[in-house]
DNA sequence: CGCTTTATTGACCCGAATCAAGTAGAGTGG
DNA sequence: CCACTCTACTTGATTCGGGTCAATAAAGCG
């Protein structure tokens, strides 16, 4: 299987083979993640972030209150926290959905990079502006999309992101989240996402049982998430 | 008056004075924008970034079916749209909320700063960082904080943003935000988000009468809008 | 000083939380 | 291999938060 970070930055834009090496050489620290375990700890100073290579992996942000919100899920190719590197203390944890696998990069040397390859450098940070992108869209769709839409609007993003990296064809993809965590995505009971679930189900859009998410109408389905796709800055540019 | 970029970044790391120059020069293009006026376009391909030097401005989304989300406010010393540097096309659309001057940089500028001042460009990827700290609050904050909390907490984060560059002090500042706004920003309709206020104001932590908000009881107020500031991202570090 | 925008209030109703069970799988150990 | 347990999912009943509609008051502003 190629390297899904290089996947995801070639999908935006050109990476010389040398480059690609240096992505290479830098993602070799693997470690393997059990399911449900945190990866990154709400709290802590981080001094590497990661790319995840293989899982689900999802933040979560832990209120006063005990309650907990999940503001981004995250598949094979993305950066996990690389925010990390230029804030001082995680507002936000990491944990693993799925067993997962990723690779940990010391944070100087993301640094040096920036200073030898500063396209490459740019590149990365690209990655986390549209990671910011993805927040933006999450909180129009917390805010703004009745419950069916939200999970429509996930569903779509989803497909999307995963098709990328070849985690997902012919209209469907494995998603192993549980309701309770897609409650805390979108800020709803556990109760009430079951029945917005069941209101999906029945518009025959899709069909979504347990982690196996299959896509029946993309038309249809996009309409009922008000899916607009610019947001994943999927379209390749010089940067 | 202290340019706001400037003393937002010396805030969390040291500028040389040739740094410091060189953002002097970047933001001379300057530009006086009236209130409610669109300062980038949703869907638009943006070939120049700004940063906001004087009044307040926010980010806003509209979905297909009309509604609309706003998910920032910025102050003086934000970069508006540097995100739009590293995406194709807008996903989302900056306006005025008061009148406003802004400083617009060429893209191609700063791509050749992040290599000829690598620690400069570094320092303007975090603050796009920030921003997407300050992104990730907010979808707590519509998600799982009750209504009056998510005002509290929104009253706390601009305090303390204010004040770093010289907008709020003796507990109190101005916001020229409406309520129509603050409802888009919550999510939540208007006349819901004026009940929500009045109970906000009910607790006597907090008086916000038009665009005078003046805070009682700074300990009470963060109790309520369960205020942790790790997100803002206020300690100083190299970077 | 009229006119438009913003803030406020009341009545009504629906959507979503909560509480409380019950069901179905997936592992686990005897 | 089956009972046991744990977790995830599903359902029903009830309560309450928040939306919608409609009207009025109060500011700004030209």
């Amino acid at each position: 299987m190629p390297h899904p970070l290089i996947t995801y930055l070639q999908r935006r834009d050109s990476l010389s083979d040398e480059e690609k090496s240096v992505l290479e050489r830098m993602t070799h620290r693997q470690e393997t993640i059990a399911v449900r375990t945190p990866i990154v700890r709400q709290g802590s100073r981080p001094t590497q972030s990661c790319v995840l290579l293989q899982g689900i992996a999802f933040r979560e942000h832990l209120l006063r209150s005990g309650k907990r919100m999940i503001s981004a899920v995250h598949i094979a190719g993305d950066f996990l926290d690389l925010n990390g590197m230029l804030l001082a203390k995680m507002d936000h944890g990491v944990r693993a959905a799925s067993n997962c696998i990723v690779a940990w990069i010391p944070h100087g040397e993301i640094i040096r990079l920036s200073e030898t390859h500063p396209h490459l450098g740019r590149l990365l940070w690209m990655t986390t502006v549209t990671d910011a992108a993805l927040t933006r869209a999450a909180v129009s769709v917390v805010g703004r999309l009745p419950p069916p839409a939200k999970l429509a609007h996930m569903a779509c993003e989803l497909y999307l992101r995963m098709s990328e990296v070849g985690l997902a064809k012919n209209w469907s993809f494995d998603l192993a989240i549980t309701q309770l965590d897609l409650a805390d995505m979108f800020g709803l009971s556990t109760v009430h996402l079951n029945r917005s679930m069941q209101t999906l189900r029945a518009t025959n859009a899709i069909s979504w049982d347990g982690s196996r998410v299959v896509i029946h109408d993309w038309r249809k389905l996009t309409d009922i998430g008000e899916f607009d796709p610019t947001y994943l800055n999927l379209e390749p540019k010089p940067r």
